[in-house]
DNA sequence: CATTTATGGTTAAACGTTTAACCTACACTG
DNA sequence: CAGTGTAGGTTAAACGTTTAACCATAAATG
């Protein structure tokens, strides 16, 4: 692969010069930039980003670490940081950590081998393997021992308040929860707005945890097809489809014999 | 941040030992090995790989291109894509370029200024900006002048004779065609499959060429809304789904008054 | 005209690794 | 005991950039 010094020599000019040139750092005659851009051009010169970083000590990258991007949720968010970091003159390197914390690990790792500038995470769980070497923003989910990053959440105890008064505004009593996984920040939190919301004024027959996906547990396959609700409300737009499947499989219609109310807005 | 200079330092070692150390690339007594790697561990070293790959001349990193990831057919193959890299030991930089052919360009350019030992790319067009200076594979869409680049296509014409044989086995007679973006090699390909197979059996009363979204053209709406068809064939499960939503706006049931076909297999 | 200043260029060091080549001390062999 | 091999370590060069420091020449200034 062509370098900057078989550039320079193509040109008949020195390398601190061709730099100068791609970059625009320093003043040079046009007739020798000129011919400079047109050398590296049929050369097929690519920088060598490492090389860059290396002597720069920045490497005009970002990292972003999603916990699983067929959640379509993901990508809209990272198509959303894509199109800042690349207006911005960065590139994003982009992980998916399939829900996996050591993926994750290994993930973070990889962005501090790269030097990122800088980093996006959401966390699958509550726990950083490391501190990470490169200024951080947590979304969603807080992390132990974590103290110096930037934290955006969003109101998820008032989003599950939404979930309850908007049930208890539509008449409806009996309603089933399917909260999302405990362990994390954010579904404990929308349970939580839930709950205090609907004690006193909804009746919670049932209760099961299942995780962000539309598979549920056998257990809230099981309630769901029990009935005796009419409405279920789901911690996310994934488990809510997850319980249409099941009441579409047992043959309830959907609004008409249960109601179901979901959370995120995505586009199924 | 701490470089191996310094964990050599702190050890007591020339920097050859802790990198054979690390690397495991040379016998070290154990006791000196040991020192080495908790002094790495305390002092949060994480090996820069511009450094490595500078020397090296090998990035031990490939790159994954889609056109789309809120499309949820590419998550599905970046994540697969992903575990297959990772379970090889290489790094995946993971790109978007949201259909936009000058962002592919600078993708692109990425990829090889990170210098990716190699990459996949499923075009969003059929022009590649410049000829890659890493090994590619192609994914479904032939490139103009692209010789030595390999190629996986799905059998997108076969895909198209299916769908017209299932439509005549169910006895439809007046079917429409949403066919997708006739720029794209598998675009046009299904579309030839299914025309082949549909003449002389099926009666194509109109088509429409559309993105490959759930928005589709006024025109491709307008057709579907005006009916005389007893079945709807899409060139895309997002396609058919846009379909749908447009068949639901103007009160036609799915399938008694109407049924609709996709491609894909998307889990929506 | 003598001096300063701007313009356009070059030299060389440094970034953090890897790795061939080298070195030393010791154990083994015959 | 001379000679050979091996185990375990070090030295130093190289990868491709950027950039401070330097230099030469020409233009501007008084």
């Amino acid at each position: 692969m062509r370098g900057l010094r078989d550039v320079a020599k193509a040109a008949g000019v020195s390398i601190a010069t061709a730099s100068h040139v791609l970059n625009g750092t320093k003043a040079v005659r046009p007739q020798v930039a000129e011919r400079v851009l047109s050398v590296a051009q049929s050369l097929g010169y690519h920088l060598n980003r490492t090389g860059r970083t290396l002597r720069t000590g920045r490497s005009h990258t970002v990292g972003l670490l999603v916990p699983d991007l067929t959640n379509p949720f993901f990508p809209q968010f990272a198509q959303a940081v894509a199109r800042a970091t690349h207006e911005l003159g960065y590139a994003l390197l982009l992980f998916d950590s399939g829900n996996d914390s050591a993926i994750e690990a290994t993930a973070l790792n990889l962005l501090a081998e790269y030097r990122v500038d800088g980093a996006i995470w959401i966390p699958t769980g509550t726990q950083a393997p490391f501190v990470p070497p490169f200024p951080l923003v947590v979304v969603d989910r807080p992390l132990d021992g974590i103290t110096d990053a930037d934290l955006i959440q969003a109101d998820h105890e008032g989003g599950g308040t939404l979930l309850a008064a908007y049930a208890t505004r539509l008449g409806h009593e009996y309603v089933g929860l399917l909260s999302g996984p405990q362990s994390l920040a954010s579904a404990r939190q929308r349970r939580r707005g839930f709950i205090t919301e609907a004690t006193g004024r909804l009746n919670v027959v049932w209760e099961a945890e299942v995780p962000f996906s539309v598979e549920l547990s056998r257990d809230a396959e099981a309630k769901i097809a029990e009935g005796g609700v009419s409405l279920i409300a789901a911690a996310n737009d994934m488990v809510a489809i997850g319980a249409l499947r099941v009441l579409k499989h047992v043959g309830k219609r959907v609004p008409e014999d249960v109601s179901v109310l979901g959370f995120d807005d995505i586009p199924w």
